[in-house]
DNA sequence: GCAATAGCCTAACGGTCGTTCATGAAGCTG
DNA sequence: CAGCTTCATGAACGACCGTTAGGCTATTGC
């Protein structure tokens, strides 16, 4: 009894990996409007019509795209900080994990950021939530490290909105073929923070 | 012999204006290409083809607006770095100046920096050239301010990308009907600017 | 007063959009 | 084998897109 494939057809849900594939790059190319559902099946190798088979919506394949990329941050972020114990190591997994995680997926960030606008109402209350969800959770990190005497800020709501905005952006210039590593990156990233956050440096 | 108003019909040029804000306005709210030309014709009180005797083409508004809001913005943030002598200061004076212009102008400056990819590759290209050449401003400013000993960072170039996202990102958030003022707004930007640079605390 | 023109209109063009429908090939189940 | 489900197809739907053609009106310059 070993293990059958799930599905039958001719593919498998390969196919469901493909459509998702070509609407990551599509939609960080050229915007999710400017992004036809024939240009999505062209790259996914299939005609238009099977695509619904697999989503029931263009929106849905936003929503599933923009709602996995959170999912997968939150835990890698989430985790990092847990490996640490005071309010600046936990900072700087944090403000680390952020940086890496965005470069390694530089395409599905700026969608999940930039295409929120794009959502139905109820879609798109529904991911500012979770983004604010996960901002919070920078924001308590800074409270935590101001009560401990780690930090020195005047606002902790515009620092952490400060702090997540130029990690984010990583993900709008960072070039794997550029001469900065990944690792690089996210260490200066953090020394910037840490810097604004008032923290003595560490040399 | 006094000024002749330039132009005849009905309104003068009052109907280009409609058009831009009404463009600026759904631009940032909808996105470039899910605003019609009916939804811009609409809000600005007139019908569709009318705009054609303004404009050559949709992204023709859209090009108008993005390179007047760098004027306005190259202008503004020149004119604040001349006034301060030192490296602190002018680099203080840039970031107010920046983050207050795009508090001031949250939906042009949205429109300006989202809607890059929604030109054809000559517009995309100069405007691309143009903003380059505003980073490159900032990066030179921390490059003198290591040069002078006043600053102390890792690496300029991804610092001036670290700084710039931060102070644009003002635009995203920023509410005029908010607790916080511009002013204080900016205030704070330059605190954790400096403190990201290494200056020392000027309390 | 008369021609020219600025400003705006209605109507329509060809094209593309997201989506649906009916159909059929391929594999699984009993 | 028969019957069901999965996966994909070609063709078409109505809606909306950016843009244009042609005409009307009011103001301007002479």
């Amino acid at each position: 009894m070993t293990e059958a494939p799930p599905t039958a057809g001719r593919r498998g849900d390969d196919t469901r990996q493909a459509i998702e594939i070509a609407a990551i790059d599509l939609f960080a190319e050229l915007g999710y409007h400017a992004a036809s559902m024939r240009q999505i099946a062209d790259r996914a190798g299939i005609r238009p019509a099977a695509i619904y088979h697999w989503f029931e919506s263009k929106e849905s394949i936003l929503t599933r795209l923009q709602n996995d990329f959170i999912d997968q941050l939150e835990d890698a972020v989430e985790e990092a900080v847990n490996q640490a114990d005071d309010p600046v190591g936990k900072m700087a997994a944090a403000v680390r994990e952020h940086v890496v995680f965005h470069g390694r997926h530089t395409r599905a960030a700026f969608v999940t950021d930039s295409e929120i606008r794009a959502l139905s109402p109820n879609s798109r209350q529904h991911l500012l939530a979770r983004r604010d969800a996960y901002e919070a959770m920078f924001k308590q990190l800074i409270t935590k490290g101001i009560e401990s005497g780690d930090f020195r800020v005047s606002d902790p709501a515009v620092a952490s909105f400060a702090i997540l905005l130029q990690c984010t952006g990583v993900a709008l210039w960072y070039d794997p073929e550029g001469s900065l590593s990944l690792d690089r990156i996210a260490s200066i990233h953090v020394e910037l923070v840490l810097g604004s956050l008032g923290v003595k440096v560490q040399t």
